[in-house]
Order: C-alpha cells, then sequence, then structure tokens
DNA sequence: ATTGAAACGAACGATGG
DNA sequence: CCATCGTTCGTTTCAAT
C-alpha cells in the first residue's frame, strides 16, 4: 500500500471502468505496470469488487428506513442466525451488529409505506427473538463513493517518541 | 425497464467488470445490443456509476460507528450545513438525515477510539446546533452489493381492481 | 519492480439490415 | 434487436533496465 496503490484504488473508486492509460497517467507508471498493480490488489483483498451503483427508485425502493432492533437472549447464536435471516429478507439493503444500546441497525428499502409496515409487522414482531424495535424513515442520504485512506492523509495515531502516548490529532 | 434491463442491472451490481458478450449470453440478447442498454441505463440515470469497493481495514478505518446527533434548531438550513459538513468531514462514511427521535445517523469510519473520541469531541461537541449524540460501535456489518428490483419480484403494491386499495402482500 | 513494444482478443460507436 | 466493421482499449508476454 504505498502511495500508487492508494492513488489508484482512490481512482478506482471513483470510476471504475476509468481507462487504463488515464489512469497510468495520473499516477504517472506505465498502463502494464498499473494493470499488474490493479491484479494484485484485487488478489490481496484490498479491492474486493466492482459494483455498479444503481438509482433506489428504479429499483422500485422509494422509501427507506433505519430500524433499530433489539434481539434476546443476545447470545452468538441468535445474534447469528438473525443477522443472516434479515440479510436474507429482499427489504433489507444492510445490517449492522453493533454494540451498546440495541444490537442491530437494519437499513431497509422498500416499495410503499405499506411495505415498509408488512415487514415490520409481518417480519419482524413476529420473531420471538426480537424484543423491541423503533423505526425512522430516511429523508435524504449521501454515502461516499469514494473513501480516503486515512493514512495516506495523515490521520492514523502515530506513537509520539517523547511522550510514548498515541498522538490524536486530526489533521485534517 | 424490461426484464432485460433488469437483468444487465443485476448482472452490473455484482460484477461491474463482467465481459459484454458473458453478459450478453446471460441476458440472452447480442452483445451490441446490450451495450446499447447499458449505456441507455446510464444516461437515464438508472445506473450511477461504477465502483470499486475497498476494505476498511487497508484503507486505515479499522473501527467504524454509527453516531445518531440531534440537531437544533430543526430548520432547513442547520439541517443543510450539517448535513454538508458532515460528508465534508474525512472520517464521515455516510449521513442518514431522519424523521423521528434523532434527526441525523452518521457512519464513521477512523483508525482507532481515539480518533472516534477525538472526532466525537472535537467536531462534534463543537458544534452549537449539535445538542447531544449516542454512538455505538459497529461489530460487523453487512452490506448488500446487489439489490434485487422489488418490481420483478413481485413486491410493489398493485391496485386491486375491485376494492380500489393498494394491495401489500409481500409475496417473498 | 518497472518499462515499452508487440500481439491477440475484447469493447466501443456507428451503420445498415 | 442484430450483425458487421474499423478503431480503440485491455491484457499478457518478454527483453531490458
Amino acid at each position: 500500500m504505498d502511495r500508487i496503490d492508494t492513488q489508484i484504488v482512490d481512482e478506482l473508486q471513483r470510476d471504475a471502468r476509468i481507462p487504463l492509460r488515464d489512469l497510468a497517467e495520473v499516477v504517472g507508471v506505465a498502463a502494464s505496470t498499473c494493470s499488474e498493480r490493479i491484479r494484485r490488489l484485487e488478489r490481496r483483498g484490498i479491492i474486493t469488487g466492482f459494483h455498479a451503483d444503481v438509482d433506489l427508485v428504479a429499483l422500485g425502493r422509494p422509501v427507506q428506513a433505519l430500524v433499530s432492533t433489539q434481539v434476546r437472549p443476545l447470545s452468538r447464536q441468535f445474534i447469528e442466525r438473525f443477522y443472516d435471516d434479515a440479510m436474507a429478507m429482499p427489504e433489507v439493503i444492510a445490517v449492522f451488529v453493533l454494540a451498546g444500546g440495541d444490537d442491530f441497525l437494519l437499513h431497509v428499502g422498500v416499495g410503499d409505506v405499506q411495505q415498509l409496515h408488512s415487514f415490520l409487522v409481518d417480519k419482524l414482531s413476529n420473531r420471538k427473538e426480537v424484543t423491541q424495535f423503533r423505526s425512522s424513515i430516511i429523508f435524504t442520504q449521501g454515502q461516499k463513493r469514494s473513501l480516503e485512506n486515512l493514512r495516506s492523509i495523515g490521520m492514523v495515531g502515530e506513537v509520539d517518541r517523547n511522550s510514548g502516548r498515541t498522538t490524536r490529532t486530526s489533521r485534517s
């Protein structure tokens, strides 16, 4: 993960279909080197895939919500089972397993509010391990398509040679 | 958005770099038709982009959290300003603007817990419009890379010709 | 490790069927 | 929607650095 890899990853996050020669020019290496670097980043699991982003309205999901869900008992078995089942539901876009207050956060996207109601009542309330949930409609959402490497912009704590403590200054 | 478009979108969500001839074979049309369909889907804004997905640990963000944030006064001006500022912060991965209880949910990813603390204390608490916040560490997270078109699997309510009401049965 | 060149196959954009 | 054509692009190989 040197400067060249970081720059390649940056560009591919922004546009996975950038022509190789343009990418090579931006990064400052030959196209053949670029091609090899990309393959290595994929093999190392740093680049996990290339995906098309789609307008959720076109996918029949104009209504989105976040559903905080409490699951009891909070054992590994129940957590993993609920996680798998939630991910298998077509309404569910993402699942977060959390520490603290609530145990799960479900990001759901559906066609209308009736479907949201049906999801909550028929698919969540029905489950015995779900002890409570609270849902919020999403008005707008911003998802960053390209994330910076925090290490490359000096945001990762480095050990201070004098104090021996880890710095926690954000230099952004 | 017929069956062919839906299938093309499905495949491109799964793998944005699938060879055109393979895609054409799966969908059952000629490669030239496929190419034209993809360009049209992009022009219509249904496909919004092609992005590489990257391992967050490799990006220097092994620690992730969800931060529920309350903003007062809840005027359009303050909402938009906070949204823009949040999206501009390098730690922030996504911002949700919500109806109900809390106003914002911030998805943040940082290098360590010190940075998370610094983010909360230095960048959120400092703001006068932020009246309270609560953060939860993310243990695990599942994000669906390819979403189904709910209309194509019969999950969108259709008007019942007899009752005039919208059906809300999930046939999944 | 990176480079530039060469060679093959695939993709693109346009045209006509 | 399909087939074709010329051009551009991606990938691989290889000798050289």
